[in-house]
DNA sequence: AATACTCACAACCGCGGGGGT
DNA sequence: TACCCCCGCGGTTGTGAGTAT
């Protein structure tokens, strides 16, 4: 049974011949597409429009780019897949001239390897049940010149999580959980320019304040402008279900992260919001908590995964499309 | 050298959304 | 509103090259 399409005719299946390719190639650069039902017809071809659809995208476009992927861009397809899940289409558009059958096939012949290999989740990026606790552990007790910075620590305070930079502060422990990187983190890291222009990346942002109500207790923050480049309002929600299940990095109604104005401000979880460290410790999630020598044995991690962590990350998106957000590097 | 196995990539399939009637 | 057609997307399968036994 055939596409619809081209039910009615006989059709080819299988690798494309050179012929093949040639017919189809002469017929696009010379008549455009069109419709793409009816190219197999005025091309010459026994193919479905489909096929040939998929075999110009895939193959025959002249912008393709060719050849294995860099490591900028596998970072890029990680940083996308942990936003936007296996949305393939969106996370090629972010490659020029790759595919997203190309980006798929990569990622699941080589990056989601790579990632189980160091003991992350795929899906979620996170760390895996296995890999979880020891790796938790290792970050709360560690020295921090031994962190790896790959993984990026983040606290809770005022109802924000951010990024610690460990390369600021290599005093101060207060609570931490070891997440991945939240979206964008390391290409926003690497590029590190002054912003020109509203689709310039633009550097963390690193300030110093008292942590909870001790004085003497101060951490350095880092926090990751999110660039926007669309033009409309306060987004109303923000996550999906595939979305990264951290959802760090993404906005809340009344943030103004998103405008054309590019402010710069800390990424807010949304759910945390009025949380404050209190709250946390009456909900049993912090329960006696030394800022200075902070022991993950003592910090309720199954609660935050399951009770902040899912819904901070999983709130309804049902009339926003991740799309909206329009993404620039 | 022959066979089995693995892997990367190309292509297919089914589904859902949008537009037209 | 319902139906049809087309397009695009994501998941899955097929294929061929390379490698191991």
């Amino acid at each position: 049974m055939g596409h619809r399409c081209c039910s009615k005719q006989k059709v080819r299946k299988g690798l494309w011949s050179p012929d093949e390719d040639e017919k189809l190639l002469k017929h696009i650069t010379t008549q455009g597409h069109g419709s793409w039902s009816s190219v197999p017809k005025l091309a010459g071809l026994q193919r479905c429009g489909k096929s040939c659809r998929l075999r110009w995208i895939n193959y025959l476009r002249p912008d393709l780019r060719r050849g294995s992927f860099t490591e900028e861009e596998e970072q890029i397809i990680i940083d996308c897949h942990r936003i936007l899940g296996n949305r393939w289409a969106q996370i090629a558009k972010h490659l020029p001239g790759r595919t997203d059958n190309e980006v798929k096939n990569y990622w699941n012949s080589c990056i989601k390897k790579k990632l189980i290999s160091q003991g992350l989740d795929p899906k979620t990026h996170n760390l895996m049940p296995s890999h979880q606790r020891a790796s938790r552990k290792f970050a709360c007790n560690m020295p921090q010149t031994s962190i790896d910075h790959s993984f990026p620590v983040f606290a809770v305070s005022n109802g924000q999580m951010t990024a610690i930079n460990n390369n600021v502060n290599r005093e101060i422990q207060p609570p931490v959980l070891t997440l991945p990187s939240p979206p964008l983190l390391q290409p926003i890291m690497a590029a590190s320019t002054t912003p020109t222009s509203e689709n310039q990346i633009q550097k963390p942002n690193t300030w110093t304040a008292n942590y909870g109500e001790n004085p003497n207790v101060s951490i350095t923050t880092t926090t990751f402008p999110c660039v926007s480049s669309i033009e409309s309002g306060p987004i109303s929600s923000c996550s999906t279900s595939s979305v990264n299940p951290s959802g760090f990095g993404l906005p809340d109604d009344s943030y103004p992260i998103w405008g054309t104005n590019k402010m710069v401000e800390p990424c807010r979880v949304p759910s945390l919001e009025g949380l404050q460290l209190q709250e946390l410790q009456d909900k049993g999630v912090y329960k006696d908590v030394d800022y200075c020598s902070f022991d993950s044995s003592i910090f309720d991690l199954a609660f935050v995964d399951s009770t902040l962590m899912s819904g901070a990350m999983s709130r309804d998106l049902s009339s926003v499309s991740i799309d909206d957000f329009g993404w620039t590097f």
